[in-house]
DNA sequence: TCTAATTTCCAAAGCGCTTTGAATTTTGAT
DNA sequence: ATCAAAATTCAAAGCGCTTTGGAAATTAGA
């Protein structure tokens, strides 16, 4: 009973291949993969014959009889407003670097915030993936718990507070990258300053929005709810927080900003507003160093903490595939730290 | 002779479920698949011990015996300076919508030039796709050519001139549209209009260079190389073109941007020189409507063709997968307009 | 009540690989 | 030349599913 008719690739398989050979599947799959036992002879012949005929070993075949999906699995959420976070493309562009040397695929899977444990629950359950990379952690995230469960390799890009149990992470230090800008700007003599930051239901900007308060508290400055904002780190978000807060009577004199998307924002107001950023306003960011953003220049644009989202996922993808290999291993754990590159955004806090 | 030794992630098998059904693993099969012989009686119980055992059959050994592997690839070109194209996020969150709603798979492979045939001819080979979707087409593109020998189904976003053979294609009018945006600047008195293109190893800038330079002919202008450009389409790309050519004798006095991202670089030299878009200098750029990037406001900050490609992502995927299951049917085209949409960045050219 | 037509179910083959356990060939030392 | 050890090769089982060709059970028709 014929269901459906699909049209097929021709591909040479194994059979063929070692009818072609004289050989025995086994010789032939065992010099294609590198294995010992195959005299040097034939494994030239083998190899030789099957550049010729283009011959490649099915994936899917063969993740059935390995029980490796020889595949990393990413889902992404997409926020409130079907946006994508734009970290993501440099991401994956240094993730998928890391898998392509390993022979891995990336898989990826889109879903929104309602179906998203189902996308775990199913690729683990499916068995399409050896390991995936957690984006975007939430305060606590249900994710980690599940994927323990499930008893699939997995390492978060971020971290996760309240989590009870240990599991691999890779982060930037977001509190004392945020602890440093806003002491920056103290240092400049600013006391009113404006945070823009992510949305709060993440990991990451809670801990921003802790060095945020570290700082401000260790100088004995009370933080202010009305210059503090969180949301999708849109340039909009920024412009439109900057417009409204600017236009208070007591308006910020520095923008602490969580992207440098954002940043774009609150420059475009402050021009808006005829002030000139780094001598009316100050304003640090931070810097994921997207490429299609990167702000040259002898000076930058911008004050920022540096902390690049591509280096990010090369180094997410090397440990979950360490790990995968290892299973015996212990979790691993990495933060690093983000440097403060000094730009033209940023100034003493003017007189008033 | 175990080679590898891999944590393996518990899932029940038909074999198990069918043994504690106390049935044959045709009828679990058939059951699960909603085929019709099978008795509605069991087809319930069916149903029901697998969702309590949360059993899930095997992407992997369901690709084998089907020889569909129920997943679509993208290959990822990075450009020159290892950037991959921000418009990604917002296709795929677009294509993955709908991969997703027919239970297909996302597999991306990151690559650059030098080995993106052979990114290809792997997946082809490989048999870990069912087609493809091939982004960002060069002139003429092999790739093309390549997967029509392969026959592997694929869809082109955007075109491919001087290919010989018919192909499924889905595009924007590039030509149409960047004509249309060239003939708004002529209208309003422009006639030295610098053109900010992407790059035109690419086939979509070769066309927005035709409709650029068709409406500049149509109106008796003749162009000048000096004023355009083509590369990536960075901000800074934008920042540092318009400083250059402002600082000649006989600056522009208006930009047609390929890119809303270089189009925001642009609008920061003009600021930093002191002029005021929209009334000193007018700006025109092509907005893919990036979700991280919705420039709000009551009248847009960029007057602007706009296209979203999250649509075109979807568009796409719906595209591709109605080929992959109608072999037989027709390649398919399809070209949408883009809408011109007047913002605050543009104005009649100042009398000199 | 009995046979024919339908339904419903099943055993087994097969998808293209890897891997086990064994057979065969070659080598090295007597 | 002879035989054990080492080096090669092979046949067959198995990975977890779908699908074919039949068999068994049920229903319908007379």
């Amino acid at each position: 009973m014929k269901r459906f008719e699909i049209a097929k690739v021709y591909a040479m398989n194994l059979k063929e291949l070692s009818e072609i050979l004289n050989l025995s599947q086994t010789t032939v799959s065992r010099a294609l993969n590198g294995f010992p036992e195959v005299k040097e002879n034939t494994r030239i012949r083998v190899l030789e014959v099957a550049a010729k005929h283009n011959y490649r070993p099915s994936n899917i075949a063969k993740g059935l009889a390995t029980g490796r999906a020889m595949a990393i699995g990413h889902v992404l959420p997409l926020t409130k407003q079907e946006m994508v976070n734009p970290i993501f493309t440099d991401f994956i562009s240094g993730a998928g670097e890391i898998y392509a040397k390993a022979g891995y695929h990336m898989v990826l899977t889109v879903v929104n915030d309602d179906n998203e444990e189902a996308a775990y629950r199913e690729m683990a359950s499916k068995r399409s993936v050896d390991g995936v990379i957690i984006h975007g952690p939430r305060v606590p995230d249900s994710r980690i718990e599940l994927l323990q469960n499930i008893g699939l390799p997995f390492i978060v890009h971020g971290r996760a507070q309240d989590t009870k149990s240990d599991y691999s992470w890779f982060d930037m230090n977001n509190r004392s990258a945020f602890k440093k800008s806003t002491k920056f700007l103290i240092d400049f003599g600013h006391t009113n300053i404006a945070f823009l930051n992510g949305p709060e239901t993440m990991d990451f900007a809670v801990r921003r929005r802790q060095g945020y308060v570290d700082a401000l508290k260790e100088a004995g400055i009370k933080f202010d709810i009305e210059i503090m904002r969180d949301d999708d780190m849109t340039e909009p978000y920024g412009y439109t927080s900057t417009m409204q807060m600017m236009n208070t009577p007591r308006p910020p004199t520095a923008f602490l900003v969580s992207s440098i998307i954002s940043a774009l924002g609150v420059r475009r107001a402050l021009f808006d507003l005829g002030l000139t950023p780094g001598k009316d306003v100050s304003i640090v960011t931070h810097d994921d160093m997207l490429s299609f953003l990167r702000m040259g220049g002898d000076v930058p644009l911008f004050t920022a903490t540096q902390s690049s989202v591509r280096e990010a996922g090369k180094r997410c993808a090397e440990m979950l595939l360490t790990q995968i290999n290892n299973p015996k291993l212990e979790v691993g754990h990495e933060l690093w730290e983000a440097k403060l590159i000094i730009g033209s955004s940023t100034g003493p806090c003017p007189k008033l």
